[in-house]
DNA sequence: CGTGTTTGACCAGCGC
DNA sequence: GCGCTGGTCAAACACG
């Protein structure tokens, strides 16, 4: 399973109260979650399956199934939704954990001491704006420069792939690699080749606490739009369905591989901190793209196109034995 | 041949 | 001033 995440959450947020309960209660909820799932797919083979024997419904009542099954998934999607957002504020509060037990002892690099608070606080961003000595140092904390931005991407990769590739919607050209001192994997250096003129740099590492993750760390702000939102655009134009959706996904489903890609609309990522201002605009964006890859997947997968082959040449066959 | 990657050299900032 | 480190440059190289 390959995640994209984000994990720039609201400092606002109160996941820092979350409780091991409630860890369970959402590990509880997702196995229900689970055969909620199951269980309707069985049921939609059932039904479809079944349409063969039907006396011939209509397709009034056709289009009734249909949209109830449309609102099962969407009850659904709203759930999976909710459990991402829950699982993100877990993953903070276990790093913050991780951060400070760091410091605690001791290990902080003597150069470069600003940069590392910089990235401890981009890390602890929301964690320690509950304390207040942690936040003024926050605060207080150096900045590259005025109007420069800066985002932190942590990217789930396979431990046994080398390439410190993360897939954005952008193109980068790398211009460097080092091994830094704090850690052992190479940093590469990727300057944003989307645009001539475009600023934006990227750093991309492997996390020290978990190598399979990579963290990329952005600079500046894109001068241009994603290939992605260009896509976007043309499909619109062309009378496509697909408005300026800012969210990319690949779903594979013969490797169960999820890439969820979150783009600004700018061009940078979104971060669930600014998902929480628009949150039921971007919750239906959300429903939209999960339904649109869950369709997706379905069509691609061999099991589920049997069944409604099977499924619609039994409705043929049906109709012809009506007719006859 | 054009484009992108690799990699050693160089530069700048920081602490001592 | 020196040494260490992160960041960048640019020539060499690989690849389609």
């Amino acid at each position: 399973m390959d995640i994209f995440l984000d994990l720039n959450v609201d400092p606002n947020s109160s996941y820092a109260n979350s409780t091991m309960d409630e860890v369970a209660h959402h590990s509880s909820k997702r196995d229900q979650f689970d055969g909620e799932i199951y269980g309707d797919k069985e049921k939609l083979a059932l039904s479809l399956s079944n349409k063969g024997s039907e006396s011939s419904p209509t397709l009034e009542q056709e289009l009734d199934r249909k949209i109830q099954e449309n609102g099962k998934l969407s009850q659904m999607l709203r759930i999976m939704y909710e459990k991402y957002i829950n699982l993100q504020k877990q993953v903070m509060y276990l790093l913050s954990n991780q951060k400070q037990s760091t410091e605690m002892e001791g290990v902080c690099s003597r150069k470069r001491k600003a940069e590392g608070e910089q990235e401890d606080y981009e890390n602890l961003e929301g964690i320690c704006s509950t304390r207040d000595e942690d936040f003024n140092r926050w605060l207080k904390r150096p900045r590259l420069n005025g109007n420069s931005k800066v985002s932190k991407v942590f990217v789930q990769k396979d431990a046994s792939d080398p390439s410190l590739v993360v897939k954005d919607g952008y193109q980068w050209r790398k211009y460097g690699q080092k091994v830094t001192r704090d850690n052992p994997s190479p940093r590469a250096y990727f300057k944003c080749s989307s645009a001539p003129n475009c600023p934006v740099k990227k750093k991309v590492q492997r996390s020290l606490e978990d190598p399979t993750i990579l963290v990329a760390t952005y600079e500046g702000e894109h001068s241009h739009a994603s290939h992605f939102q260009t896509e976007l655009s043309l499909r619109s134009i062309n009378g496509g369905k697909g408005s300026a959706v800012p969210v990319l996904a690949t779903i594979k489903p013969s490797c169960a591989t999820v890439t969820l890609d979150l783009i600004h609309e700018d061009g940078l990522f979104k971060s669930p901190k600014d998902y929480a201002s628009s949150e039921s605009a971007e919750a239906a964006v959300w429903q939209e793209f999960l339904v649109q890859q869950m369709a997706s997947s379905l069509k691609k997968d061999p099991e589920f196109a049997g069944i409604v082959a099977g499924a619609i040449s039994g409705k043929v066959l049906g109709n012809q034995t009506n007719r006859e």
